[in-house]
RNA sequence: GGGGCUGUAGCUCAGUUUGGUUAGAGUGCCGGUCUGUCACACCGGAGGCCGCGGGUUCAAGUCCCGUCAGCCCCGCCA
């Protein structure tokens, strides 16, 4: 039918006789002469009606079609006269004179609610009419590159991870139920009535019985569910590049990604290079304030106990042995009233008292910390211009408040980074967080986690308290990218681990026996990651949102608009499955 | 589960602060003129359950209560 796609078109292809299939994106009609612009996948190419070269029956029909109908256009490829050359498109050196032009598809305006074509500057339609016209939507030329570009990392990533000797596998997508972490999306079971499958969080287990089943190297571009709340960078389904290794350390594992990460942003058109920075966790706790730090700009979080002594507001928090931690900011002096009272609602919403603020501007400070005796600017190390904002209290708090202090000030100040990609390796995670709510230890990611070598003998006597584990985070730009471990391989540890959150032997062998079995059959030492790679596409397509570069996304309610899912079931249908709907 | 923002013409938005004449603009759509446009230009026209339900009022797009939908955030996401 084809012979080139329009959006493909070039000054080389001038003389040729071409036949081009593609949708109506715009049209101008002068009168005698007729340009339309016509879209598909790769581009807009004009395609020219005029009566020199049309016949009259056919320029009669053009002016008959509407936007986005779908034609076939057999025509000739001509260079345009110089000054109708057009330098902001691909193809603007040339267009097709139509001889031949064939509505194969019409499109009525009713079944178009939505314009694929915007003018410049225009707010896009609403997210409920893109997703509920998703068909149209996709035809963006945004969208269009966007998925293009997912298509080009995935294959860059079976490439790359082939090279690596990895293995492709598929593991189940109808699994079993698992009471820890993010809630299940069930499957009733009609077969054995009154059971249940899960669809995958991950395929976590799946990839670990592939270890001990000796293929080395495994990778899957594994669909994941959890039934959680969402946000701007998280679905309800979504796609993780999952891979695991055996006989690796952390190192290798690195190793392994750091390839694969320089090949995607490479890909992507960015030269990055390895090794990645290492933060270990405490550490990037104490300077930033979070697991997932921006890098790419300074404003580290300090102790300011020692300048702050006998500010009143931080005195019993200090005598308590405590601390007063703060950021410098510099230039941080433009910020209004307005901006710091939001910064301290910040820091009350999160459960402290407040921020202290000490602004050294046209010479003079100013601001609660200003009244301290002895305070002065070369103290408090702030040239003119420079704010300090600090806060007291427990680090667990003083960090979440300071890290969202830190980026509010770096996206107000508009603040330029030091460096593009700020890629970094955080490890020596703990193994076990405290629980307020249910007043028990947790597993910080998942019970399947190694510790720290140096630390098992702390967690034989049962402490938990300071056990780190051999868990890494990949970090980028402030956002987490994925996460992996080293996996326990010997069955009396996991039992230990499990024990140690509470699950009898009794109940593990029940609940993870397939697994426990496995790893008394001979278990290589293992160890892998998981990319988030919806997120790793919208980071390098430079959308702000995950929907944007997915074909088919959900609402923030988990909804599929388009197809209008999820959705009630029949009486019948219920009843096959042995299920009851109680809507009370 | 909680908080916030939004909902007015097919689409994108004004109008809501301070209730008051016939609810506007751009774009799209329809009709007309136009042979080098590319946000074509120009002339004319049609198009409204002001999300939905209730209330206050002489009077509601505008105030109040509820509800639905979309988006953003907190909780949640081993």
């Amino acid at each position: 039918m084809r012979t080139h796609r329009a959006g493909a078109l070039r000054a080389e292809h001038i003389g040729a006789q071409v036949r081009l299939g593609g949708w109506i994106h715009r049209r101008r009609d002068l009168g005698g002469l007729i340009f339309l612009d016509l879209r598909d996948r790769d581009g807009i190419v004009q395609v020219s009606v005029g009566p020199d070269w049309t016949p009259s029956d056919v320029i009669e029909s053009v002016l008959e079609v509407t936007t986005e109908s779908v034609i076939l256009v057999r025509g000739k490829v001509v260079g345009r006269p110089q000054e109708a050359r057009n330098p902001e498109m691909a193809t603007g050196d040339v267009e097709v004179h139509a001889d031949a032009i064939q509505v194969v598809g019409p499109a009525h305006l009713e079944a178009l609610p939505i314009p694929v074509w915007r003018t410049k500057g225009e707010d896009p339609p609403s997210e409920e009419l893109r997703l509920l016209h998703r068909h149209l939507d996709l035809r963006r030329p945004e969208l269009q590159r966007n998925l293009a570009l997912r298509h080009r990392l995935l294959q860059r990533t079976r490439a790359t991870l082939t090279d690596l000797d990895f293995y492709e596998v598929e593991t189940p997508i109808l699994t079993k139920p698992t009471p820890e972490g993010a809630r299940d999306y069930l499957v009733p079971s009609r077969v054995h009535r009154g059971q249940f499958y899960a669809l995958p969080q991950s395929p976590q287990l799946y990839k670990q019985l592939l270890m001990v089943a000796g293929f080395d190297r495994y990778f899957q571009v594994a669909r994941c569910f959890r039934d959680e709340d969402l946000r701007a960078d998280r679905q309800p389904e979504f796609t993780q590049i999952d891979l695991e290794a055996s006989f690796v350390s952390p190192e290798d594992v690195y190793g392994v990604l750091e390839t694969l990460f320089v090949a995607l942003w490479e890909e992507a058109g960015f030269a990055v290079s390895a090794p990645f920075r290492r933060l270990p966790f405490d550490e990037a706790m104490e300077r930033y304030g979070t697991d997932k730090p921006d890098l790419r700009f300074g404003l580290e979080l300090e102790d300011v106990s020692e300048l702050v002594r006998g500010f009143r507001a931080f005195e019993q928090i200090l005598s308590e042995g405590g601390r007063v931690r703060g950021i410098r900011v510099p230039g941080g002096a433009v910020l209004t009233r307005k901006d710091v009272d939001a910064l301290t609602e910040l820091a009350r919403h999160a459960g402290l008292g407040g921020l202290a603020t000490l602004k050294h501007q046209d010479g003079k400070l100013s601001g609660p910390l200003s009244k301290i005796d002895g305070m002065s600017a070369g103290a408090a190390r702030l040239e003119d211009g420079d704010l300090l904002v600090a806060t007291a209290g427990p680090d667990s708090l003083t960090s979440v408040v300071l890290d969202r202090v830190r980026r509010a000030v770096i996206a107000r100040l508009a603040l330029v980074p030091t460096q593009e990609h700020g890629f970094a390796w955080v490890y020596d995670f703990p193994l076990f967080e405290w629980d307020r709510e249910s007043q028990s230890w947790l597993v910080a990611h998942h019970p399947f986690t190694a510790p720290h070598p140096d630390d098992v003998e702390r967690l034989l006597q049962g402490d938990r308290s300071a056990v780190r584990a051999l868990h890494y985070d990949l970090v980028y730009n402030g956002h987490e990218l994925g996460s992996g471990s080293i996996r326990i391989t010997d069955s009396e540890v996991q039992l230990l681990v499990l024990d140690l959150l509470g699950i009898s032997q009794q109940e593990a062998e029940r609940r993870f026996g397939f697994l426990l079995r496995a790893l008394r059959a001979g278990a290589p030492p293992h160890g892998g990651f998981a990319v988030g790679f919806d997120r790793v596409v919208m980071l390098l397509a430079g959308a702000d949102n995950l929907r944007d570069v997915i074909a088919f996304p959900k609402t923030t309610a988990a909804r599929a608009l388009f197809e209008d899912a999820p959705t009630e079931l029949d009486p019948a249908e219920l009843s096959e499955l042995a299920l009851k709907v109680d809507n009370a």
